[in-house]
DNA sequence: GGCTTTCGCTACGAGTCGTAGCGTAATGCC
DNA sequence: GGCATTACGCTACGACTCGTAGCGAAAGCC
């Protein structure tokens, strides 16, 4: 989106290291303060930088947070686990374990109540943040149609249909549970919602998902 | 909460028709200005009262919003349509349907964020707006339970963590298709949700739910 | 009428916002 | 090395919002 594709236009290069350290700090203020107290200001303060600065980069405190919790999600990972449960066990534990940090917690949900009036904003959550996660539960379906516990699905359409409605399940109900609810997912949870998830309300609740 | 159970202490009595006209100028500010750009004063303005009439009945912005939304909830209702997937399917669609408004979307989710460094905001909101909402879950799952189609729980433990999935999965899955995944919940998407949510992933995508 | 509480209004200091202006620093090109 | 160009740090600024204090008037109960 920004114009510099070209390897280096003329003129002084913007700093990296400023960048790391201004997210770094938005971070941490968004630990000490939460959103709403959190100012450019006292970002810029903390990063080492001046307020204008950080004009210069970020729209505003919107896009300077999605920055900055985006960079959280980079470590989710599908490693396979053998089995459709064991992965989806995994990867929900890791997606609860980043949503548990304070700085994610008051800064995720706060810039998704701004996107609901701010289209620019919520294309820039889905790519930052909505498209990293998505990605796993692709890759995590088409595993489990390969080992054959997922029946396929040879229209495209519906495989996408399908894939976001899995999506809004799984993130929807971690997410609900954590910042709602404000209960914590932990393993029994996990397992219960995995249990649900593939097999349904209607089956015995005892029974093993793997048979 | 307030100290004003007995019938009315002495004094002039709060006016009740400017709580009404606060509340409703409250969602009507949400839907022209979004939650960042509410101030109090403007919604004093729009109501006909006094700024100061505002901070004495509410602390600030979070719990006046909590307020004003949680009214959107009252018209939920569990009609018996005689099927659980179709009990689901109807609740879905209200709660949806109010989701889907803009007073709601910009407000609920903002309050959510605030609330998860608030604890005494986020009793008033699990309070005002997510037990309303839990109570339909209890109510449909022993309808179901009397009606033979989902299993009895006679562990009461067992039977409180289940509702509390059942409740995280359906309120967040809806949330999260609406806030985040910006897409509409439609009764295409509701029946896909039933299917799964009853019958889970392994089953036959195509295969009605109702046998 | 007397007591008590609420209401509307005005005014205020404090804090934040986002921007403008200026001199300096760092790079590419010649 | 010199020049153009861009980024940076710093200061200052008007505009806005916040939450509160103080006042006189209104609306109830005894």
């Amino acid at each position: 989106m920004h114009s510099r594709s070209p390897a280096s236009r003329t003129g002084r290069p913007r700093s990296a290291a400023a960048d790391a350290a201004i997210l770094a700090a938005t971070r941490e203020a968004l630990v000490d303060l939460g959103w709403s107290k959190l100012t450019l200001g006292d970002v810029a303060t903390r990063a080492g930088v001046a307020k204008t600065t950080l004009y210069r980069r970020w729209a505003g405190k919107n896009e300077l947070v999605v920055d900055a919790v985006a960079e959280l999600f980079d470590a989710l990972e599908l490693p396979d686990r053998g089995s459709l449960a064991a992965d989806i066990e995994g990867v929900v534990l890791q997606f609860a374990a980043i949503l548990a940090l304070p700085e994610a917690k008051s800064g995720l949900m706060a810039v998704v109540a701004e996107a609901t009036r701010d289209d620019a904003l919520r294309e820039r959550v889905r790519a930052s943040v909505v498209d990293r996660q998505k990605r796993l539960v692709l890759e995590g379906r088409a595993r489990a149609q390969a080992r054959g516990e997922l029946p396929p699905e040879p229209d495209p359409g519906a495989a996408a249909r399908t894939a976001d409605l899995i999506f809004d399940m799984v993130a929807g109900a971690v997410v609900h549970r954590t910042l709602v609810s404000g209960q914590p997912v932990d393993e029994e949870w996990v397992r219960g919602f995995t249990q649900v998830l593939l097999r349904g309300l209607t089956a015995q609740s005892t029974r093993p998902v793997a048979g």
